[in-house]
DNA sequence: GTCTGCTCCCTGTAGACAGCATGTC
DNA sequence: CTACAGGGAGCAGAC
């Protein structure tokens, strides 16, 4: 089927042409076939690297061209931008919407095409953005995530909220391959499209002492070395190829990194730049350790990496320099980097509770259809090792010719289920008790189990608990969101965190017993944030224990939970996070921090930007319902954005100022804003420059007047949020109480 | 002295979305 | 409370 012939826009024909595509491939052509330029749903289940790309792309912009709008669901914030980079300059106006990057809400709007976490898409509706309604053609990218086990739920309610919202949207299911594809097709009324077809040949096998079988075909290599995936990757690496190891643990990750490292030591002057690169980046033992393995070709990627090395080693490894990267399934699931070889050497891995188990097929799927690069390998290998020659059937049977799993809904879930109940009732889409049974009609979990029962009891349950947590009331027959309600849903933390959160500062204020306030403390709050089901928490080690129990023991005072003995595990968890964060505001460097806990710089930053979001949240929370504790909570907030002690607060409100600036003024004696001009422009501009000096006295002679009133908040901040939107079903609704009471306060 | 190879024993276990308002070195 | 492999310790042998 030509390209050219189907009556698609123009930029996208020529765009297309110039990359060498002129006919589509088969399944590509099967989707239009199946009417997918006609606006019929579907559902396409086709191999990775097979285009499916490209077949959304037809459809959006023949959307576009007929003034609509389309909305691309990702799961991961790197797909989004990897998609943005993709569909830009073809065209059509694209926008991306993720939690941290993000173009204003309603200049998105104008954007013809939206990519965005599913995550994102539902604060979107949460908030009701004007131009949701507008949406005619939906994307969903790993249409099968609808089955993972913590983030399935939101993405199932928010195709059912957009399809509830949007009647006659076309959906476009993108999905590994999956054991029912039926089933989730009917559910979206898609035709479905499956294919096993790929634009380079994937042999799959396993690697047994020497020789790899793939199926019939059998290949012997050498083996100088002792361990099979050197052997398989220095073969690979020989042959002109790039391999990808995929292990199961961080630790393995690196260890098999140094390895391949000292078994290639290639020296070329492309690995000597990256290897600077990645030297100047690094502050920890692992960045040093990945800077000298990149030196010599091989490199190792996980999720405790910061965003910069991640970014370097897969530049590195797209230009060829780097010839082997062993992953933790990072790789597996996310952006798209190809190689001739993937070797998965550990198909075990550890799960709580059940020791090591298998990983499931379509995780193997995955992991495998990484391998051959379009257009550069002529095939591409997956590689098993088996430890045995028995092992080696089992493999065979266990992942190659095993029949990919079911997904299933995972909307059961009660933590998840309670805060989309929730918002529900917030947005409007749901009145009454009636019409959250028919609304949940139409998920993926009716479609599925038929039955209601089950669910219908957590739902029960579910309203019961926002009604005594004083979210929703209900007036008659009619439910709806106090302001309480509304801002938690629109915070987008669960109900649960959010009860936890003004419980605990509600009890420290006194105001349910009478008794005298208590003192607020920060490592206190902290850890009461840590154990809030929002928060991910850091592992414990045996080795952390001693230390983790004197820090109990010298705190005691200042903890506001004590760890009970059946939720050891938990409570030292929530524990060694905090101990984290409040080293982080210490000042503590990232080198100490990444040595004392265990972890890689990756992991603060990924521990910080938690709390810093479960604090801007508190900080909402508490202006609304505990004010007395508005300050020392956003006082907290601040020194977690920049890592900083308190004594620097004053400082840290000068704009161009950072928590390295502000450090290096007060070392010097300028304190506070006022001491600015004390001190003298010269003395200012010696310790942070002339530039930034400039711009900061200015601003400390401006304090005092209009500037310091911008920084206090109104009052009644949370209520005047604009409300700029109409809500979904057209009318607000009219029982919604106008004022908000202190939910569960003294009446 | 240093590198390698071997065995034994102990240790520890993947990943990552969301708010918000602008400015780090 | 699960299973397994990596890697350190300790030691011997080769250069």
């Amino acid at each position: 089927m030509k390209l050219e012939e189907l009556g698609l826009p123009e930029k996208l024909v020529s765009s297309c042409l110039k990359r060498g595509i002129s006919e589509l491939y088969p399944p590509q052509a099967d989707c239009v076939e199946k009417g997918l330029l006609e606006g019929k749903n579907l559902l396409i289940s086709i191999p990775t690297a097979s285009g499916k790309t490209l077949v959304a792309e037809m459809a959006m912009h023949r959307h576009v061209a007929n003034r609509g709008k389309c909305l691309y669901v990702v799961p991961l914030k790197a797909l989004a931008s990897e998609k943005f980079e993709e569909f830009s300059g073809k065209g059509p106006k694209t926008g991306i919407a993720t939690g941290d990057y993000d173009k204003k809400d309603e200049y998105l709007g104008r954007n013809d095409i939206i990519i965005a976490t599913s995550e994102k898409v539902d604060s979107l509706l949460r908030n009701n953005a004007a131009w949701m309604g507008s949406i005619t053609c939906l994307v969903v990218d790993e249409a099968h995530l609808i089955d993972s086990e913590d983030r399935g739920a939101t993405l199932e309610m928010v195709i059912t909220k957009l399809r509830h919202r949007n009647k006659d949207l076309q959906i476009i299911g993108l999905t590994a391959t999956i054991g029912n594809p039926r089933a989730l097709a009917s559910w979206l009324d898609a035709d479905l499209v499956t294919s096993d077809w790929r634009p380079v040949e994937l042999k799959e096998g396993v690697f047994c002492r020497d020789t790899l079988y793939f199926g019939e075909e059998i290949k012997t290599i050498e083996t100088p070395k002792k361990n099979d995936d050197e052997n398989l990757c220095i073969d690979c690496v020989n042959d002109g190829g790039q391999c990808l190891v995929f292990v199961n643990s961080r630790r393995n990750a690196e260890g098999c990194a140094k390895r391949m490292a000292s078994a290639l030591k290639l020296d070329e002057p492309e690995l000597e730049k990256l290897s600077v690169e990645l030297e100047k980046a690094a502050e920890t033992d692992m960045g040093r350790i990945l800077a000298a393995c990149v030196k010599k070709g091989a490199a190792f990627h996980h999720a405790g990496m910061k965003r910069d090395q991640r970014e370097i080693v897969e530049r590195g490894f797209r230009q060829g320099s780097i010839r082997v990267i062993s992953s933790t399934p990072t790789l597996a699931a996310g952006l798209n980097l190809p190689a001739r070889r993937v070797v998965i050497r550990d198909y075990l891995r550890f799960k709580g509770g059940e020791g090591m188990a298998p990983i499931p097929v379509r995780e193997y799927r995955q992991m495998a259809g990484r391998a051959g690069r379009p257009h550069l390998d002529p095939y591409g290998e997956a590689v098993l090792i088996a430890k045995g020659p028995e092992a080696a059937n089992g493999l065979y049977e266990e992942f190659i010719s095993a029949p990919a799993e079911d997904v299933t809904s995972r909307l059961d879930d009660e933590r998840v289920l309670t805060g989309q109940i929730l918002s529900l009732i917030s947005t409007g889409f749901v009145k009454t008790e009636e019409e959250l049974p028919e609304f949940l009609n139409e998920t993926f979990y009716v479609h599925m189990n038929k039955s209601t029962a089950y669910i219908g009891r957590i739902v029960e349950d579910a309203v019961a608990l926002l009604e005594e947590a004083g979210m929703i009331t209900r007036t008659g027959e009619y439910l709806s969101s106090t302001d309480y309600g509304h801002l938690v849903s629109r915070l987008y933390i669960t109900p649960q965190t959010a009860e936890i959160i003004t419980g605990a500062l509600r009890e420290r204020s006194g105001r349910e017993t009478g008794a005298a306030p208590k003192e607020f403390s920060e490592l206190g709050f902290l850890q009461v944030l840590c154990t809030t089901p929002d928060m991910y928490t850091l592992y414990i080690k045996k080795s952390d224990m001693d230390v983790l129990e004197r820090f109990y023991f010298e705190n005691e005072a200042e903890l506001w939970r004590e760890i009970s003995f059946d939720s050891m595990e938990e409570g030292f968890r929530a524990l060694k996070t905090a101990m984290l964060v409040n080293d982080w505001i210490s000042e503590a460097g990232e080198d100490l921090i990444c040595s004392r806990y265990g972890i890689g710089p990756g992991d603060i930053y990924n521990t910080v930007e938690g709390m810093n979001w479960l604090l801007h949240a508190s900080s909402r929370l508490s202006s609304m319902m505990i004010p007395e504790f508005g300050d020392p909570v956003r006082e907290t907030a601040i020194r977690v954005q920049h890592g900083i002690k308190r004594e620097l607060l004053p400082l840290i409100r000068l704009k161009g100022i950072g928590r390295v600036r502000a450090r290096r003024l007060f070392n010097n004696n300028i304190m506070a804003p006022e001491d600015l001009e004390k001190a003298g422009f010269d003395r200012v501009a010696a310790i942070v420059g002339k530039k930034i000096a400039q711009q900061i006295m200015k601003q400390a002679a401006g304090e005092g007047s209009a500037d310091a009133k911008r920084r206090t908040r109104p009052e009644n901040e949370y209520i005047s949020d604009k409300e700029d939107e109409v809500p979904v079903n057209g009318r607000d609704d009219p029982s919604r109480p106008s004022l908000f009471s202190f939910g569960g306060g003294p009446e």
